[in-house]
DNA sequence: CCATGCAATTGATCGAGATCAATACAGCTT
DNA sequence: AAGCTGTATTGATCTCGATCAATTGCATGG
């Protein structure tokens, strides 16, 4: 385990777009008080959205595309820390700064919410502040799962993975993977080797299928709960 | 990896003690508006203070002893969430079950608040809520650690394990552990030999000393947080 | 003092997954 | 269509940590 995926430095890919700037809130009266808070911007491919170490100023909500948060520890191994998909809210943190970065996994549209704009309405409004609580909540829970997974055997961590995207994604057994096998293997703690020979595994077992290498077809949910133990 | 500890059902050693009841608040005029609501209760060694599955009625505060939280696997394999020790707040849940079970690790003594009250103030003042909210971060970023020290080698675990615990307790160099090799093996991903094996291998290399098989003195700091990368 | 019962250490072997290396494949550009 | 580039698959071998198995140490109680 100990040389997966030494590629910090070099690791930035070819970012297509790359749009940081100032964002501008916009209100949409059909949304919720966080999602109104809001201003969209979009990402390209691998672009950074905040930097680990940066300050936490702001919360992000997924409109379209796919996210991963992501650290490089100090040999250069990378570790995922999430993906998320539209719907999902990501950059959460309990300090004041970043312990991750995130980027876009794919093109990818973002609302951007102001952390202290939040945090001033949390005071007034209790329902604010009760949403902020459940969405760390939420986060932490993802976080304990994950750690449930990093204990298990390649197979079941292959397999754990794809039933939480076939939960998160909304079409049924057709799991459309924006993410590559290494954002996958960084975040099982597996190597892409690993993550492929399982897949094809798992193939051969006629429990997937695989059409393309990033889409997976669940053929025996049942199979794959079963070794999710 | 597939079969550490498999002593599911038969794992309750023998608790020594086993005090559950309604906790009747007490209030104390120089604590928090959280320790105040708190009633104090004792659980002897192994016993149960919440179990996995139960409703989070409760969130505990440790004045005395020291804390576990475990979850059975289908399998049969344990994984322990987390260690708590005096001062931590334990029992924090994203959801209104526990998803995990707590227990003493050795006689302890344990401030039990009931989550309503605790909400209910928080509804009225805000900075109930936002340490509410404060705890529930600290609990994530706990969790996003151990994520990071499970994809790491057997000796970067136990080194990471050792830091933290010497971080957290309040003696210097001499950390005296209270959980046993199987509890730090079920938190660590590891097997109880190597565990035992690679504390062995840092008292060879007078990285720390073993006074007896719970005391462990850091004798080289630097060395381990070089192992910790 | 010697049993009994855990907890921990130490030793010998095995296997899952990492590593090293080659090949296949898809999406581009020209 | 051919070349190029990044991504994924497949193969051969090695290694770290698991597994199986004794042994030691250390309490508690007869």
């Amino acid at each position: 385990m100990l040389t997966q995926s030494i590629r910090a430095g070099s690791f930035g890919h070819t970012a297509d777009r790359q749009s940081r700037a100032v964002p501008v809130p916009v209100s949409h009266p059909l949304l919720g008080p966080i999602e109104m808070m809001g201003a969209p911007m979009s990402f390209g491919r691998n672009a950074e959205i905040y930097g680990d170490g940066e300050p936490a100023d702001y919360l992000y909500k997924v409109v379209r595309g796919a996210v991963r948060t992501s650290k490089i520890l100090a040999d250069g191994r990378r570790q995922i820390g999430a993906f998320y998909v539209p719907g999902d809210v990501f950059g959460i943190e309990a300090a004041d700064h970043h312990t991750f970065s995130g980027e876009a996994i794919v093109e990818s549209k973002v609302l951007v919410i102001k952390r202290s704009a939040l945090v001033g309405r949390a005071a007034r409004d209790n329902d604010v502040a009760r949403q902020l609580w459940a969405l760390t909540g939420r986060e932490l829970a993802r976080v304990q799962d994950h750690v449930l997974l990093l204990i298990k055997t390649a197979q079941e961590r292959v397999a754990g993975f794809l039933l939480e995207m076939a939960d998160r994604l909304p079409n049924g057994d057709a799991v459309e993977l924006s993410m590559s096998r290494r954002d996958i293997a960084d975040y099982l703690g597996l190597t892409i080797e690993t993550v492929s020979r399982t897949l094809t595994g798992l193939e051969s077992a006629a429990t997937i299928a695989l059409p393309s290498s990033r889409l997976v077809v669940l053929r025996n949910r049942a199979a794959l709960r079963q070794m999710n133990a």
